[in-house]
DNA sequence: GTGAAAGCGCTAACAC
DNA sequence: GTGTTAGCGCTTTCAC
């Protein structure tokens, strides 16, 4: 790194100008082979990479898409762990741990679609899961480093975002189509809850099925919650007469909700057919885990729901009922969508909104 | 996106020169406080946001880091799905379906360590999962826009890492330390291993080990096999009699692996005391789900034991014994040593070697 | 097929 | 405190 070659190294190197280096860089074919050939290897010798930076500045296109995701405001502190300097490796009995427990899985397979279809468009990917009162400047940083934007619902203001939309394509991930300009990418939750909750109710007779809501400020918890009021309606049921409960997405979350059903007597063995309806798979799980401990069958005095289709619920024993969203189809979707602007600018607002489907597996046959 | 503002722009419409709105933006207690809010005045109303690049290319620092993985070759091939056009929502029994599995949970955590420490850093993260053979041109590419790269081991050649390494920092993931100028970051798979497989020998007194291995590139794989080895000489055990298999890191190929095993009889009801040690968490799943289909209890039949300790693992039936490696902190690890040379460009190469753990569960107690 | 030269939008001395 | 002025390392006409 003594001091980084640039195209002017290279040139002199080769014998050429500035100009045919980078041509042998981004179209080879337009210069003589012996040049090119003299040229690499001039950049080989030197070490030349070229930089990005440049590149992006001079050709006003930086070929990177980012991505926005809240992150975990925890987690954070700590610095990083000091190896122990003793080689042993320690031998525990796990009573129950369970790592840090990886409650982002609706993010990392929304990042993987992302990667894929950024990938075959030839962008970069560039992600920030931004935290605390730091989000709205990195969201403003990002914004001037990449092509276009994907932001999760409701994690920024949407000054800011109409802000950065002026410059960049921005789309709107798992956010119901608002009345706003941006483009949205997001999944069937309403219709999705509503058909599985009318599942529930019609084919297992369930006329008293608790809810158990996700953060008030979720997106996708407020349309599904709304599906689920749906199918209480056009059943008859009356919503003010059940039990509710609300987690937060985290199976911790979703196991401390359950204890309190189970306190509060809503969930018993053989009390009569109860349903418990998860606003996602992971608080789904934390159920499943309190009813095993509390020897509470599970589809046999209780059903349980979930709402994603994370690979763990697929797994889980009993297997999990969910409404399956299509997570990397989401990512893929969103740079979709940019791209889409990105080659014709004058595109109307787009709302994208996938399909799911119910999958119904042993916690609710 | 009419006309993107810059600098000049606002600067013109503040009426102070671009010295001014640049220090408004980085230093702004170095200008008087009226002047300030006539530039920010100006920035909002413009919906100006600076451009990175520019920015980057002026000060000589991207604020980068790249993360490099290799990306599934699959999945790639499909373009995005149109969404049904009805609105229904179809209700499938699921009858083994598993969505895609999610075979990347190491990346996963990585990433959610880099990025987290990346951003206490104060720095963005790029992420490239390569594949095929642009891989190289990727990693090339990426190098140009960033200041230090994270690149997991035998991903790219040594070649261009090295190329790569003049120009910035590289450091290496999951790698043993080699002979090699480069820094490594990765955690104790041998020991970690050996001290599990002796676990296994000793406690349960196991003589004949079946050991399912991770693809031959794997580095990990590598340390992992030779800390089995280790375990065997040191217990007197000679390797060529055993039997041995060879999965792929994921759960699928941990089930081939051990239909082929139960095939060939090496793992029966009550055959006398087995054990089935996998180079992989996923790959001992894969081992659980074809011995509970065949009716092969565990532990009391076979001892199935993993390495990484992801939360599939914590929640399987039974669940599942393992050498806990902290993925999180490797991320965590890679971007701090990244920074550190960034911060001391003199440091000679570092080699971090993160402690594991064995954590004993229901499969191998 | 190749070179000269004009930016791209910003930062960072250095003056004032 | 604020303005002037060089670049940063590339791409891209436009000549030749």
């Amino acid at each position: 790194m003594a001091k980084i070659p640039t195209v002017y190294d290279v040139a002199e190197r080769s014998q050429v100008s500035i100009a045919t280096v980078s041509r042998v860089l981004r179209s080879p074919d337009a210069v003589r082979e012996q040049t090119r050939e003299r040229v690499l290897e001039a950049v080989r010798f030197l070490g030349y990479v070229p930089s990005g930076n440049a590149r992006a500045l001079a050709a006003r296109r930086t070929n990177v898409i980012g991505l926005f995701f809240p992150g975990h405001d925890d987690l954070d502190a700590a610095d990083v762990v000091e190896p122990s300097s003793t080689g042993d490796v320690p031998v525990v009995v796990d009573d129950g741990f369970v790592g840090q427990e990886t409650e982002n899985l609706y993010f990392d397979e929304v990042l993987r679609g992302a990667e894929i279809e950024a990938w075959r468009r030839g962008f970069a990917l560039m992600v920030a899961a931004g935290r605390g009162a730091s989000r709205e400047a990195l969201v403003n940083d990002i914004a001037g480093r990449v092509d276009g934007l994907a932001v999760l619902a409701r994690t920024v203001s949407d000054d800011l975002l109409a802000h950065v939309a002026r410059r960049i394509p921005v789309v709107v991930l798992a956010g119901s189509e608002r009345d706003d300009d941006f483009d949205h990418v997001s999944a069937s939750n309403g219709p999705g809850m509503r058909t599985l909750a009318s599942y529930v109710i019609e084919k297992h007779g369930v006329r008293e099925p608790i809810y158990i809501a996700g953060p008030t400020d979720s997106p996708d918890d407020t349309e599904r919650h709304e599906g689920f009021r749906e199918a209480l309606r056009s059943a008859g049921i009356a919503e003010q007469d059940l039990v509710a409960e609300r987690g937060d997405f985290t199976r911790e979350g979703g196991r401390a909700a359950a204890e309190r059903l189970v306190a509060g007597g809503a969930l018993t063995v053989g009390g009569g057919r109860h349903a418990v309806i998860c606003a996602n798979d992971q608080t789904a799980l934390g159920v499943l885990d309190v009813l095993e401990a509390r020897g509470i069958r599970v589809p046999d005095d209780v059903l349980v729901t979930g709402f994603d289709g994370i690979a763990a619920g697929a797994h889980s024993r009993p297997r999990l009922t969910t409404v399956h969203q299509p997570m990397v189809e989401l990512g893929r979707a969103a740079v979709h969508a940019i791209t889409a602007r990105l080659d014709d600018p004058t595109l109307g607002p787009q709302s994208l909104t996938l399909p799911v489907r119910v999958v119904l597996r042993d916690s609710c046959p």
